[in-house]
DNA sequence: CGCAGCCTTGACCATTATCAACGCTGGTGG
DNA sequence: CCACCAGCGTTGATAATGGTCAAGGCTGCG
């Protein structure tokens, strides 16, 4: 339990090292802005799970009794349609926080995608902690504000962006979210699949690999082993993301 | 002054008494769960201002000075891309709020579309209230949490729904937000344009009127005035929506 | 070495956008 | 009071973006 306390400690710690102006992961998280004794309280009442690749963290519409914080790895977090179309909704990292909401039951599922620890709280328990210290309130209510904004950012993004363009502003705004990468934002780490890019953009695996193709010839990116991207013309990137680059338009 | 008051303290309460569970409009807002006292605390610090159809109460970009409470009408919240294409990531109606967030610019622009009235308090006494009323907080983020989850399905539809799934769902869905029309929910009162649902439904404004064209020969709905539709076979039209009527694929 | 899983590429197709014309409605001014 | 005009909605013809289907390549692991 001791390695517990100190994992989390450690991982929200950084995380609030961090300047977390932006780091908008999509569901619920407090990634920043946790003060110490927040943090101890947190950890007394945390327990904690390893998850391999693929497992769940919950489903949608099971009963919602836990609150879970990764402390390392991705997790994907998505809702289904009834013939099985995914949209995922948001990608979460070390520090973010899934399965807050005030519903009995959970409105998307969240599943590792790749080798995952997390702290998994009672929610009753995490509840009675939050309504105890207004300091941590307030840092979820903040939170909750980002996501919101990065949430209506997707939104632009799913319902007015071409394909070339989501690839683009997912490639920008992707190292943002990763605390892995934040040493240099023009390495883009993907520990995702290209099916879950697709699937969190709204396009199809095959458009994802035609863009990144282009990208590449383009003289844009290009990639350094099949999980990460180099982006060599950061600007010229920024301007294919807000549809101002009229001249890589044609392969 | 104090016909402002009891404006805003009637609307609150109104949406306060209705089963708060589903109503989530997009942007930020707090309808229910508000205490008497809140509302009073509120009232105090609250400016008024009459908005024509068109009216803007925000800019995206702009110093986000002030936070609204709709009181009567309809506003959009949208983001714009450079070259002008237009995502509408919410309507609100009486009772919601927009403008909250800690930016201090605003993250979208937010537009009268019909004669509205809004009550308007100045961002850092409506913070101060909050910060002393860990109620208020408490209802802020319930709110949010609803928000997230509207926006969550929002972002499926944008990504994964076909033009008549996501006109299915619209009619669907609004007449939980818009609280004029919560009497008889398969009477759905359209206070927007067709061009507003299409920027909401990232579609164009001609698949709208040949979806709803469709929909109408299918005997599904039909239009009791320019504005107003009445959904005639609401368990079909749920079924479109999440893409299980198979049969009402061909025109 | 071979297989499985993931990625890429190509050919073709379909959904939805674009462009264009026309109709309806409500407001304004002659 | 009527005619015209502007704005919005509908419908049709055509085009293009991105999806579907299919084949083949790469990589890592047993």
């Amino acid at each position: 339990m001791l390695e517990v306390r100190s994992q989390l400690s450690t991982c929200a710690k950084r995380r609030a090292a961090n300047a977390c102006t932006t780091c908008g992961a999509r569901a619920f998280s407090v990634c920043g802005s946790l003060s110490p004794e927040d943090l101890e309280g947190l950890d007394a009442i945390a327990d904690r799970a390893q998850m391999t690749t693929g497992e769940t963290l919950m489903r949608q519409g099971d009963a919602a009794g836990h609150v879970f914080n990764i402390t390392s790895g991705s997790v994907r977090v998505f809702k289904l349609l009834p013939d099985g179309r995914r949209q995922i909704t948001g990608f979460l990292f070390a520090g973010d926080f899934v399965g807050l909401g005030s519903g009995d039951t959970h409105a998307f599922s969240a599943e590792a995608i790749e080798p995952t620890t997390v702290c998994r709280f009672r929610k009753a328990e995490y509840w009675a902690l939050i309504r105890q210290r207004p300091s941590l309130e307030a840092a979820l209510l903040d939170r909750a504000t980002h996501e919101l904004a990065a949430a209506q950012d997707q939104m632009l993004l799913l319902g007015r962006k071409t394909a070339r363009e989501r690839v683009a502003s997912f490639l920008l705004d992707l190292p943002d979210r990763d605390p892995i990468r934040t040493v240099d934002s023009n390495e883009v780490r993907l520990s995702m699949t290209r099916a879950e890019i697709a699937d969190y953009l709204g396009l199809t695996i095959e458009t994802i690999s035609r863009e990144l193709t282009k990208m590449k010839t383009a003289g844009i990116i290009h990639m350094v082993s099949l999980n990460e991207i180099r982006i060599d013309q950061p600007e010229r990137l920024r301007a294919v993301a807000d549809g101002l680059d009229h001249a890589a338009e044609r392969r």
